[in-house]
DNA sequence: CATGAATGAGCTTTCATTCAT
DNA sequence: AATGAATGAAAGCTCATTCAT
């Protein structure tokens, strides 16, 4: 069946868009690594580009789907946060392939990547509206929403992807190390790095 | 002279090379833009990878040259994470054609990656060093020092990144929007998100 | 039933064909346009070649019967001639389509073209039996006469080509014009250009 | 020299168009045939298109120079036509190769096929010209002059076609033969094929 | 030092054809 | 009889690199 065949593209193209990144990765490759003709990447999808960019929906859509449901939980905005940046380092690390892709093929000027900067968007707002709801609940400091949003994003995603590639075997980022990880991100996200009382 | 043309084909090159990545980059249009001849980028260096790491070496130099300056004003760890943040976002800001090549050609791969990474790395030893201090002094609260460092940087590339290709006329990012991506930053920083008293 | 479903593909055939050349149709629009499945069209023919040789022989053998059916009012030559240049015309125009695969794929030395300028010489045999017909009578001037049967199927094709091509409409092409074709043409065929008694 | 290595491709490319037709001819091949790199006939021309449109601009305005040189001897129009069809003969035969691609890429709706149905109006013109002339000079019969240009222009170029592919090595076309092929050309033309005097 | 014409390996994409259903 | 997903050979085009001038 069809739906069978477009995952195992998928699949095989995540891998090698990033071990290779977009430019370098050659449909030959994505085939031989589905296990399919590279006629056949064609009869699902019109160009290199296409697959590229369904695959990021795709991609994308679940993620979002997973930041979404880890707040389902509580409405406390605090323990939201949390809950999201613990998922957001879990998710990345375990998905370090798509990570890579999500961070290095988000900067540029082509189209493709206008489209993929609008879903990081999506991703980004999910964070603004947790901060949007603990600001009004007073219980996060104001401030620029959208720059904090985006910051936390920064800083998690870079945090992530340094520690991908430290290691390249993504496996063998233990456990321990994610949630130390995520200490370390929400410490500065919760209470920041400067000691309040110095704070001349 | 040759330093002068040089420096030309390094002006071309970063354009080039912001615009479009690494790999859509053509040696042809980097010529073009620089006005010599193909030819004469080859006289120069010996590759387009070496292009690109040369050009890289040369623009991060200037980078940690103007953090390391930044500091040298005070002892005051606190002050220096303030000066830090506040000369990487404008530099960033300012030179966003070199901010995009920063942050989307880091990750991957390929030789002249690790080696970029390296460089980032060294950028990011600024920052850590900078912690380091706070953390010995009690003026910053214990962490893990690299994993705060790169959450710093991640933030403040990614926040930049994504203004300046929200608007794509770098010059029109004004000083006032400068300063106030500078206050969310420090905010976070300094004292995170959530309000302390409440951290249940 | 078969017939039904080859009938289709034939129609659909001729006006891909015809629009786009032999090499620059694809069986997948032909299909598309026939409203069968692409397996169907290879059911029915073994490959494109064989599918466009079968259309061929089909229509010519139309052309063909017209054109014998048309001479067989009279047994004067210059009659028939009369006739024949009128039924050219008017079928060429009427199955511009048609026409325009006659002229445009009949000249190159793949086999298909082979054989296609075989049935064409068929075609240009019936005007030549009436050249023959009308030379033994003495009422036509002694001449070469495959030559002469040459040049009449040359400028009758060529001029309503030509004229197909300037209103891509085929519909368009009005009676009169019809008319004033088969006029031109036959002023050429029957005096000829030059004012006889001036032939230096 | 630039000029050199073009007229080699030009060179090769008539060959090889006039061997195969447009689609069916391999860049390849071309450049195998040509004695240069692939890359550099993509060095001197955007694409096949454009090598085969300026392949036809050049070819042809060698034969417009022709056929107007022809005609400079006399002002006699009928002599001016006989000079016009023994030259257009001529050419077509010894430049066969040419004479194909004339023919058969001139009928198609690709735009590449527009303009060079353009070209052939061109030629087409300089016999109109000298048709009119001769009317003007009542030493032809009135007619409509672009009809009457078409079908000899349509004669010409079938009959020597269909004696190009008769026999495949156009060297071996004698001489002979070409002026038989100008005489049963000049005849149909000069009085045509009906015995005057019958004409019913 | 500088040039730019020439190169050819390499890549994306197309499309006639096959075959399991 | 009919279908259409899958195939893979083949072809057009790109572009980093070289080298004679």
């Amino acid at each position: 069946m069809s739906q069978e065949k477009t995952e195992q593209i998928f699949q095989a193209a995540v891998e090698i868009f990033a071990q290779h990144g977009f430019e370098r990765s050659k449909m030959d490759e994505i085939a031989r690594h589905a296990g399919v003709a590279k006629g056949t990447i064609y009869y699902h999808f019109k160009s290199k580009e296409e697959l590229f960019v369904a695959l990021m929906n795709n991609r994308m859509e679940k993620i979002k789907e997973m930041l979404n449901r880890c707040m389902s939980d509580t409405d406390d905005p605090v323990k939201q946060l949390r809950n999201l940046l613990e998922m957001m380092v879990t998710y990345l690390v375990q998905n370090g392939t798509f990570a890579k892709l999500l961070i290095s093929e988000a900067w540029g000027s082509v189209e493709r990547q206008w489209e993929f900067r609008a879903r990081i968007r999506e991703l980004v707002d999910i964070i603004e509206r947790v901060i949007h709801r603990g600001i009004s609940q007073e219980r996060f400091y104001p401030s620029n929403e959208s720059d904090t949003s985006f910051s936390i994003f920064g800083a998690v995603s870079v945090l992530v992807l340094q520690e991908v590639f430290r290691d390249p075997q993504t496996q063998s980022i233990s456990e321990e190390r994610i949630s130390q990880m995520v200490d370390s991100i929400e410490q500065m996200v919760y209470q920041g790095v400067v000691i309040s009382g110095y704070q001349e």
